[in-house]
DNA sequence: AATGAATGAGTCTTCATTCAT
DNA sequence: GATGAATGAAGACTCATTCAT
């Protein structure tokens, strides 16, 4: 029995990964959650606070995940191991919020810049606790974190677009040795 | 004396760069580009029309200018050398360009899938041709090139968002040998 | 207090019959229904969508009401003087919908062909069940039903140019007498 | 080697048969008749001119075509006959320019009512003498004339609609006989 | 006379948002 | 909280008309 705000969550969600924000109305939205055009604002002020808390809140919680993920390993090899494993898994497993996370940044960046809460910060702080025990060769953890998440967001879009072979899982671990090999030693 | 259709063309590009497809409206695209509204409709039977060939047109140009780089050299590591160089400096001189490349990734594919005259083929091809060779290590091409573009469009993306210091080109070096250590032996 | 829809069929049929079909705009209509533009489309898909609608609506009344008059008489000719002194009193008193029926056959039936709730095969039934009774001379239904249909709509047409003296009504003795006339012994 | 005037015309006529006057643009006229967009307007003030034209010409054209053959003839049964096989053989063999004249007549009379050149008036004077010679019993000439149009209208209209057999010849014999049954004695 | 690119007012239509129930 | 009819500003697009060539 999911509550009326979760079903409205879900369904824009997924449709705004499948047709894009600006694709998707209010009424597409309120037909396929199965409630009133109205009644999406008791919930948001406007469409737009809907795509920022939307946008905001998943990526926060990308953030954490992989914050999670690292604490739970002791070497930058092991952590972008585990980050680069269930990202790819999650990918696979929960492909709408993810392809939210990965796609829609452009989208949603240009309207709302991303807080603390993103993933580059959180990458960015482990290559410079690397650097500094000198596990990590590479100098600059800004460039470091975004070849990163380059080697994470295009073989996604590939697997998407048909230009790489699903699931994506089948490459993580192609995808973690080639982030080792890039910021590590 | 720029053509009327010319400056249709920048304009649009410069605006979609900025603002995004869909809040682009002709109006703004005629006001800016100082044409009425229905000259639009004599270049183009509708928007949806000028951002397919807009992004096809870009995407091919760009897919040959790859083709033309590599061509000039013999080792996969020059070429990708080659690669990067070139379009971390086109980034930099040419921003609205290769911003609508980049950004318009997503947006436009969703809508237009690119034919062959785009990138990643380009790469694919090159690597294919590296792994009989024996230059290229990585045995999946598909893989390959995905991520070869991943470390070239994050770092820009980066670079946009304000988390990686610009110019691009300052990071061309990095990104090169990143490349090569990713695919070569 | 009459329903939103009903106040905008009301106008769109006046103001169609008024200026023609294309010569009316949605605006028109919105501002003399006091409606907002956008209302209409809660109604209707599109315009064409609106006219095809009215039209057929009132062209299945029409013949409906025909058959109710058919069948309150027993003769071929009592059922042509009930025909004509109804349709020629309906096309005085509610001159908007019999101007709309008898005008807009041109305009709407180029669009939509009409279905069998049209006048043409009611008149054609009850000829063709004439004929077998012997009441009814003329053996082609078909050639007989346009012919009746002829001698209602041409002078009407007359009366609304001006080259006939209004009210229709007036009439009705002559046209009745003309129709059975034309298809009777 | 038709001129460009009598391409333009003839192209009109056909295209606002086919369509309707509103529906047919000027581009659709330029590009069929094989023009530039802007040669219409050294011919016409404005479309809504060249309709007027067009519309007041054929009009004229059919009435002095019904003058002519009434002419030749005495009695007003032998004109009517007359009048009818040669307007239902036209209608067969210039189908463009009756139907325009028989369909247009609501589209056209709206804008611009006919003059004194049109079939009214001259069926009308025609039953006026015969009212006098005694050959005519119908009194009202008015209503006279509306019934014989309608008896040539109607079935035409149902020819195209297909609910009569065409071609129309083939039952100018029995039009042309309820013609003489409605208004002779 | 003829051209056809350009115009811009005006059309149909969409859609985020409101509000009485 | 929920509804959904109504709103109306704004969007994409059309098309009769003009004018420099």
């Amino acid at each position: 029995m999911a509550s009326t705000i979760a079903r409205i969550k879900d369904v824009a969600l997924r449709l705004m990964v499948e047709k894009g924000v600006a694709e998707t109305t209010i009424r597409d939205l309120a037909r396929e959650a199965g409630v009133a055009e109205g009644t999406l604002y008791r919930h948001y002020a406007s469409k737009e606070d809907m795509v920022r808390d939307l946008f905001r809140e998943h990526y926060a919680e990308f953030a954490r995940r992989l914050e999670r993920l690292m604490a739970g390993h002791r070497t930058v090899r092991a952590k972008l191991a585990a980050v680069v494993q269930d990202t790819c898994r999650q990918f696979d497993q929960a492909p709408t919020v993810y392809r939210f996370l990965l796609f829609a940044q452009h989208e949603a960046m240009r309207r709302f810049p991303p807080g603390l809460d993103s993933p580059i910060p959180v990458l960015r702080a482990m290559l410079k606790q690397g650097i500094k025990t000198g596990e990590v060769k590479m100098t600059n953890p800004d460039l470091g974190a975004a070849m990163i998440l380059g080697l994470l967001i295009q073989p996604a879009v590939s697997v998407v677009n048909g230009t790489l072979s699903a699931p994506l899982s089948q490459h993580a671990d192609d995808i973690a040795a080639a982030c080792a090999r890039v910021v590590l030693k």
